[in-house]
DNA sequence: ATGGTCGCTGAAACCGGTTACTGCAACGTT
DNA sequence: AACGTTGCAGTAACCGGTTTCAGCGACCAT
């Protein structure tokens, strides 16, 4: 029942005014007689009238609309990641255009050719080479979403360097030795700067590191694959890092399943604080990063329009070590 | 870095002929004599010439984006499902807009706004109100998705009549009884099916169902309240069917956590067949749903046009039942 | 030589808005 | 009475593409 949509010139036709009247009305700017208006009004509501969105746009040069780039969707991290960057974004007026990266080909093609129809692109830390990010910016406004500032691109992140913290917590506090850290430092630089402050709680706590991390992904499944190689060494680690709490749950669940005792047979940590970690017996020591907030921060960055004197080139968003049963504490 | 980029108009100077020669060589269509063409591109090339989206979408009177309209995105059953639909849109060279409802209040309003940049909206099953399905329908094509068809609006959905033949393998081939059900049938369009599949499992078998779900949400961590709750009561199921495998992994947890042996003091089933559900132990059993190609499918039917004549309405994918550790078997 | 066809190209209209500028009437000031 | 403001509304240019239609020269057939 798709009847055709009015346009500017049919209802200002109606009204019996001109187009400018009509767009004055319809968007409240300059200024209308009462009377005028009143009855540019009425015939926009009978008509339900709603003005082209590709006009407007055209027009006024401006997509209302931004993008966010990401590597998959896989998780809560994601999920509350974009959640927090779109709920911002729409409450500002602008809608959201989403790019996964994962499984596709020409992925950097592909975010290249959405710089056309955006006012604004958020590229999550590790997604698209480096190159690619900077040809993007040349186009359009860019923040890099857990990532570093890249060349006059701003980047929104969490502190990552707690991790030492809670690696000297497990050293110092607990005595644990033959610590490992599952994670993929290649990955993204979120897991880079946290294999990096895993190493130097060693150093602070005076204890040698162990050389390599267990090379997996983010995801629960892979904490599983994580599992399942760490417990069949001969020598299997008394603590193991997680470089997110999806893994450190998969890990914790290839651990009950061999019949392990956690903290006592072996602690497990992660990162993040997702709603499962403070269900699961025993509850997951973590480090709590404000994800939707993260995301948010990102989409007000991008919206504020990104002006060049004074910008925010690095925001790092606090983060905040939560104890729970499976590093021994309680 | 952002130096303006060049128009038609421009090019058409440089290269010395008329737009609508640029226009013809850009994007490949009516005939233009081998050097002229030959003189244009390279034109194009050296300046880095790319129409303006917003100009072409106007002239084109379409927009080249999709929008896909979910609950909220936790969970690897949307990301599956968002990734399949997106993939597909881009395939096909269209950008996709996402609208998450979840906990957002003037959700249908967003949704109503959204049919003003797009070509075609996807909805998912139980997220906007009838009433704003039809209005959208009005504006936009609508496909709904995993839900059912609704005055003239198609629907692409997953077979969840085979809940019947889990829950009758339960009752039938283990012989258990007392089964319950976690998922909220209100919730959802999916859940619905499956609450009233598994009655009819129960009828089929002549053994009187429950009469009442525990109703909960579909995260897994609403599984392990689900399991706080149904294994405190006096008389705890025999087996637990779930709405989805994320609960039925929680439910999972909650029992583990007690020290439960599965399926030797309860059974638990899920639906969907995630990653995780053949990694735990016991493995879950449950109905695998092809969710990468519920999405595809959505994305090619909405891009495919919707054409009036003899449109198909309903599709209906094929779901399997996957017999793991979890219920019994093996 | 004339008329018709074909291949190529350009002028101009169009998509649907926004807005700078202009004009007009009513009013107040000297 | 002449002149300057002020408020309101319309004309037309513009945003950057696509596409219809017409024109023009070359070629071929009569």
């Amino acid at each position: 029942m798709s009847n055709k949509r009015l346009t500017v010139r049919q209802i200002a036709e109606i009204a019996n005014v001109s187009i400018a009247t009509v767009s004055r009305v319809s968007r409240g700017t300059g200024q209308v007689s009462p009377e005028t208006r009143e009855r540019v009004l009425r015939v926009i509501e009978e008509h339900g009238y709603r003005p082209n969105q590709l006009g407007r746009a055209l027009a006024e040069q401006k997509h209302g609309a931004v993008a966010i780039v990401f590597p998959g969707l896989a998780g809560p991290y994601f999920s509350e990641l974009i959640q927090g960057f779109e709920y911002e974004a729409m409450e500002t007026g602008a809608s959201v255009h989403i790019v996964g990266t994962h499984r596709r080909a020409a992925a950097d093609d592909d975010v290249l050719a959405m710089s056309a129809r955006v006012d604004g692109i958020a590229v999550h830390g590790g997604t698209i080479k480096e190159e690619t990010l900077r040809r993007l910016a040349a186009d359009v406004p860019v923040v890099v979403l857990a990532g570093r500032p890249l060349d006059g691109i701003p980047a929104v992140r969490a502190d990552n360097s707690r991790v030492a913290e809670l690696t000297r917590h497990l050293l110092v506090d607990h005595g644990y030795r033959r610590l490992a850290f599952v994670g993929n430092p290649d990955g993204s630089p979120d897991v880079t700067d946290r294999w990096e402050a895993f190493r130097q709680g060693h150093r602070d706590a005076r204890v040698p590191a162990p050389k390599t991390p267990v090379k997996i992904g983010l995801q629960q499944s892979d904490g599983v694959i994580a599992a399942g190689e760490l417990f069949e060494r001969a020598n299997p680690p008394r603590a193991i890092v997680c470089a997110n709490d999806e893994t450190a749950l998969g890990v914790l669940i290839g651990a009950l399943g061999r019949g392990l005792k956690i903290p006592g047979d072996v602690a497990i940590t992660g990162f993040d604080d997702v709603a499962m970690s403070s269900l699961v017996q025993p509850g997951l020591t973590t480090i709590r990063q404000p994800i939707r907030e993260l995301g948010a921060v990102t989409a007000r960055l991008l919206l504020s329009g990104l002006g060049e004197p004074g910008a925010v080139m690095d925001t790092v968003l606090a983060t905040e070590l939560v104890l729970r049963g499976s590093c021994g504490c309680r």
